[in-house]
DNA sequence: TATTGTTATACTCTATAACTATA
DNA sequence: TATAGTTATAGAGTATAACAATA
């Protein structure tokens, strides 16, 4: 392998940015509808998923966003004018301010994810068990990858 | 595996929806990147991919793209302004309106392309040649599966 | 000085409804 | 009647620059 992995040229050309591109909009297609489903944009739907399992502040949902830190400012207002977000201040440096889940919130959030989820299901249900298998570590070794 | 497969519940649960979603916001802020570096949104460089191999309706880019219709006329509207795109009338029924890309478009969709698959040839270095070689073929069966 | 969140601004993306022209 | 593309409109996402509060 130490000859071996580097001189085979890693996935390039033959496609594969417009596969990737096939398969991006077939997800967004499919995060939109069930973001619209629940009466949410997918951004916002996107926010309340990173905001489930910890209580990020705003420049951690910008990372995680990957958009300007003032995009999360005005997608914060549109979820807390609707109740489903607080702004809470960081004990621990007053310059923070952390988005912590409603209950209206987390019962959105995990009605989206149901949305998403069953969806997924109803249409991966032609693949074979090893396909199967095989599609859940992909896609976290992939990220892992893509996000280092 | 002909009673093994469909008792199998498909993927759900499991976080598979926070998974995607960190892997759809990662190919999402590597496009961002890729086409600004060209001097584009993410959209008007997927719309140009689109129409690389093809000479698409309107209609047809807004069902490639999941968008409204009115959304392209903007879309191919600052394409055009730019000269990268132009409208050519479809001989055969003259309702129809078909994007062509010029020279310019075309040397800019290539050169997009080619900073999204340099960017990716980066990044999947540390795989193997397996991992890698399932990589694509996964990726267009996952496309295939939810278009359908 | 540096960082966090905000505001102001301008542009782009998005869907809905109503319109024109073609079929 | 139905379809393709356009226009008008309103709301949402996006980045840049300048700002106040805090570290």
């Amino acid at each position: 392998m130490a000859h071996d992995a580097q001189p085979t040229p890693p996935p390039e050309g033959d496609g594969l940015t417009d596969s990737l591109i096939g398969l991006f909009r077939e997800i967004d297609a499919l995060f939109s509808a069930a973001s619209r489903s629940q009466g949410l944009t997918p951004q916002q739907a996107q926010l309340l998923c990173f905001a489930q399992h910890m209580q990020p502040s705003f420049g951690e949902l910008a990372r995680l966003l990957h958009c300007d830190k003032t995009n999360v400012t005005g997608l914060a207002d549109r979820l807390e004018r609707r109740g489903l977000i607080t702004r809470e201040p960081d004990p621990h440096d007053r310059r923070l301010s952390r988005v912590h889940l409603t209950a209206d919130g987390a019962a959105l959030t995990a009605a989206f994810q149901q949305v998403v989820d069953s969806s997924l299901a109803g249409r991966f249900t032609g693949w074979t068990a090893e396909q199967r298998a095989s599609l859940l570590p992909l896609l976290r070794a992939a990220t892992t990858t893509l996000r280092g």
